[in-house]
DNA sequence: ACGTGTGAATTAGTTCACAGCT
DNA sequence: AGCTGTGAACTAATTCACACGT
């Protein structure tokens, strides 16, 4: 069982442990070790037996660790046993090319419905799904349980439909437009915004230096 | 100047303030201050100080910050007030919505060139731009000295891709793909990997609790 | 013998609190 | 009087190094 509360930091870890133990199986592979892992993620092999030893110990003592057992454990961990069904709302570009993403599926999601407020693409289908009009959106959200939803709108929108999400009893928000989402503290927010990262990346190219 | 080089944690949040003070300028404002900064960006005020203090002293004493200055020096710092070609390698779905996205354009970077290595997609036009093919890469980049790429490929393709784009003189990669990419110390890699902050926001949406 | 799991040591990052400048 | 800029204090995160179990 959990020892004690794992910091964020460590949580975001976690996700790129599975993803390489997943790999570690589509290889073959029966057991790793934390050194193994380390070298793979760029990571030191502390690092990766610190934060697992958060949520238990996973190991075998001398042995290193069984490839399927730790992945299952860390969807355990993650609550990815279940599929999280997930609402998109923005059927533009990026929203296009969100529902058409198959690395959703395979690793716990599934996009319930597709949303957007223009007459003009409410109707279209994007993959399996209909674009509803986003006046339909508290009643999907509660009739289908969704607890997460992907925002793909523009900025100016983002906030009222972030409003919307949240009173209609979501808890996670992956956010794609480039604003600081108010929400209530029981909410997570994450926030995807590759313009950030090139700014960000800017620096150390145009210092011409070492990336830090 | 410089005062010690800045962690990489705090150039990474410059992009957050510049952006901020963008806003600021579009809503007419001349003067903001820490604390304003900071309550819109969820950050606490003596961080924000701290973190331009790295870079030298732009406020004035009991009176804040001019919005534009500050914005001036921060586009500076980040070496934004040249516009950076960038290229884009893969053109599926996500290629086509980042070629489409407007932000770019407004934020210090211009798409020069998008290639993908399928015959059925050379030749189409997305946005401003014909898809090449990935065999005139290193070309392009050499022929307009370009700095920066973004990697949409599949998994399997991205570190041959890469590769190809450090070799070509690359120093910074916007990598979609769920891979670690190996780079030789000077190239500075960011990575977009949505699946991993859905992973991340299950785990507290699953807990229940607080999100941390 | 081996690699985990973990307190201890270290390093990094944040917040405090106030001197300093206008 | 007011808000910045910053050393000092504090908190968080990472790495070290070794006892431990198989």
């Amino acid at each position: 069982m959990t020892k004690r509360k794992a910091p964020d930091i460590v949580v975001g870890r976690l996700p790129l442990y599975l993803r390489m133990l997943n790999q570690l199986v589509a290889e073959g592979r029966s057991t790793t070790n934390s050194q193994e892992l380390g070298d793979r993620l760029g990571i030191s092999a502390a690092q990766i037996r610190k934060d697992l030893s958060y949520f238990g110990g996973f190991g075998k003592y001398g042995a290193g660790y069984d490839v399927m057992y730790l992945r299952d454990q860390l969807r355990r961990i993650l609550h990815l046993e279940q599929t999280w069904p997930v609402v998109l709302v923005g059927a533009g570009d990026l929203g296009h090319a969100l529902a058409n993403y198959r690395g959703f599926t395979t690793s716990g999601f599934d996009i319930a419905a597709i949303f957007d407020n223009d007459a003009t693409k409410v109707g279209a289908t994007i993959g399996q799904h209909e674009v509803q009009d986003v006046a339909r959106l508290e009643k999907v959200i509660q009739e289908q349980d969704v607890k997460i939803a992907i925002l793909a709108v523009p900025a100016h929108a983002a906030q009222t439909v972030a409003d919307r999400l949240v009173a209609a009893g979501v808890r996670g928000i992956l956010c794609y437009a480039p604003v600081i989402l108010k929400v209530p503290p029981e909410v997570k927010v994450q926030y995807i915004d590759p313009v950030a990262r090139l700014q960000h990346m800017a620096y150390y190219v145009g210092n011409g230096g070492d990336a830090a």
